[in-house]
DNA sequence: ATTTTCAAT
């Protein structure tokens, strides 16, 4: 990819979300009625000497029924030159730590695509805020598995707390000046949902739980 | 009490 098609690239990447975008697709609601789409707004950062670092940021939403992830993995060699590949001779691969907020998180099949690459990439690093647990209700739904997936790949899935509202908002959001408003419940959503990813997380819980049941009869 | 979900009309 030329010089110039990379900037596009990025510029086009970096536009500020609007304002009701961004509360109505990261609202962390019970019930997202609508949410049709998912944002995945990201921040990434490389290590170019042992003190410093440069980092770019943007966000996307899905688009042609691509899931916004891939999507973010088809621009991952723009957003990251040297990330893998032996680029000129000497030249040492670079280390990368990206961190994505996303307004779902992702679905089953992203999840093992992400945990595929990244076992492939050990020079990246990736930390995943979301906003909605996206079809997790079911106790053996395959999202399930797909998030246990990652966190075994090693990466760090947390619910987005106030604070990462308020730094997306910040960061990401064409605010004009005004500050970030917490809607109502922002806070017990966000704890109702941590726990539920919690307990996601904890897969030996749940099957010490099933076992308990199995030698109970029930 | 119940409601939704990277759409499909």
């Amino acid at each position: 990819m030329s010089l110039t098609n990379k900037k596009v690239l990025l510029f086009s990447l970096s536009v500020l979300l609007p304002r009701k975008k961004f509360i109505f697709h990261y609202k962390n609601v019970r019930w997202a009625r609508g949410r049709n789409e998912t944002y995945l707004c990201f921040v990434v950062k490389r290590r170019v000497g042992p003190d410093s670092l440069t980092f770019d940021f943007g966000h996307l939403r899905n688009r042609n029924g691509c899931h916004v992830e891939m999507l973010f993995l088809r621009y991952l060699g723009a957003l990251c030159p040297g990330l893998w590949g032996y680029g000129a001779a000497g030249e040492r691969r670079l280390s990368y730590s990206i961190t994505w907020f996303c307004s779902w998180s992702p679905c089953a099949n992203c999840s093992i695509r992400l945990a595929q690459f990244l076992s492939q990439m050990p020079n990246l690093r990736l930390r995943i805020f979301v906003s909605r647990l996206y079809f997790c209700d079911m106790e053996d739904s395959r999202e399930r598995d797909g998030l246990r997936m990652l966190k075994k790949a090693g990466v760090q899935i947390t619910v987005m707390t106030y604070k990462d509202f308020f730094y997306c908002w910040q960061t990401f959001v064409a605010r004009k000046q005004s500050n970030f408003k917490a809607w109502d419940e922002l806070h017990q959503n966000s704890v109702r949902l941590a726990r539920k990813l919690h307990r996601i997380l904890q897969p030996f819980e749940t099957e010490d739980l099933r076992d308990a049941f199995k030698l109970l009869g029930l």
